[in-house]
DNA sequence: TCCATTACCTACTCACGAGTAAGACTACTC
DNA sequence: GAGTAGTCTTACTCGTGAGTAGGTAATGGA
């Protein structure tokens, strides 16, 4: 047995598409990259093939080189956009006017929801990012370093008061604690699809900012 | 640029042993299980190749390929029993009898401490587990589903009183988050090795136990 | 109408690494 | 000392898939 791949022949959901021809550059760029974060999050990095992107970007391969580069600045370009969009989705929930608590549910629900609408590209980047060797490790960790930031931030602005605030830093073990328990949250959510986004949100937070202690005692935090 | 794979021309931390002569096989298993583990959890399933692991083992490639099977095989030999030792560690450390808490962070506590002893075995369960795609899919993932339930329980034995038992079921998401919170903490500690693991498993028990929202007023859990 | 530019393609090369063929050497029995 | 079972090796094959050479053809400005 020559290397135990799963033979691909055209059980694909995506269809090569009928190629439309001499489109603008920035569009096929974004049709590219849309391919790619399909792919990717299909097969994972090693196992997903350039041709097989080209096809379902609908394009052929020389254009992926010429456009966007080799397979592992490919890669990049595609966490690198993915990480934006979740990003920007998770800030723009939160009102830094909020009380704190309030601002973290914002976050958490935020997430969730980007998750739920988005599988593909987080998919990319949780499953598929951690291959970790050299080829691109500086990138990836950059993305979860920003992400770790945000949450970090939120929850010194949750955890301080303005006469006595608290260091960034000490925030950043229970940052990653917290990202950490959503990612995993998430995984296993695709063998249980049947809670909703806001139900698992909602338990993670009771979890986070009650603590176990206190739901067996009954009490549960309520978004006001 | 023929894929951007790393080179590996000799500066091994790991350099070729001198080849011990006609050992029995129950040994060569073991020095090979080692050697796949120290390498897959280098580069990752696909990066590593079988010649280096041969190499580290000490032992030709056919060999391998006698005792152990074809590449994915062998990592799946790997897995289990990477798998059964760690959960091992952390069975033995829950004692039924001590108190819901304490039994939550001994175990905790044997999971970080088991890590940080055995740093590759869990590279290899969780980074490298993560490729997905099909080729041993099942044998992942029922490793995770074990470590699962065994939290579950031990949060089920917590959050339950003797006339009113918790459905281990409903325990599912916190267990999932737990892991995650502790996996997700472990990856962080990687980059911050000034923490000790008591320091670590002692802040999540406290994120777990008490909630952020308890925290924040200055109420700390404590070992009895 | 010519020329430069940009979009785009088919059909290759070539390195890598999984897996194997074919046999050698040792150690133990009977 | 012949047979056999188990250990172990060198030196291959061969599929796969990243990356490219060397073009064609549409577009838009001069």
């Amino acid at each position: 047995m020559q290397d135990a791949r799963h033979d691909r022949t055209d059980q694909s959901g995506t269809p090569a598409k009928p190629r439309s021809r001499r489109l603008p550059r920035q569009v096929r760029e974004r049709q590219i990259l849309d391919a790619a974060v399909t792919v990717f999050a299909k097969y994972g990095y090693h196992e997903a093939a350039m041709d097989e992107i080209s096809d379902v970007a609908g394009i052929s391969k020389p254009m992926i080189y010429a456009y966007l580069g080799a397979k592992d600045e490919l890669f990049v370009a595609c966490i690198r956009r993915e990480a934006n969009r979740l990003i920007e989705s998770i800030s723009q929930a939160v009102d830094a006017d909020l009380k704190p608590d309030e601002q973290l549910w914002r976050g958490l629900h935020a997430f969730f929801e980007y998750v739920n609408e988005n599988r593909a590209s987080w998919t990319v980047l949780h499953r598929q990012a951690s291959v970790q060797g050299q080829p691109f490790t500086s990138e990836l960790s950059e993305w979860r370093d920003r992400a770790l930031n945000l949450v970090a931030e939120l929850l010194a602005r949750a955890g301080g008061s303005s006469e006595q605030p608290v260091q960034l830093e000490q925030m950043q073990p229970f940052a990653a604690a917290l990202v950490g328990a959503g990612e995993s949250m998430l995984d296993w959510w695709i063998d249980h699809p049947e809670y909703t986004a806001d139900a698992l949100s909602m338990r993670l937070m009771n979890l986070v900012w009650m603590g176990f202690g206190d739901m067996v005692q009954g009490r549960r935090w309520k978004p006001s």
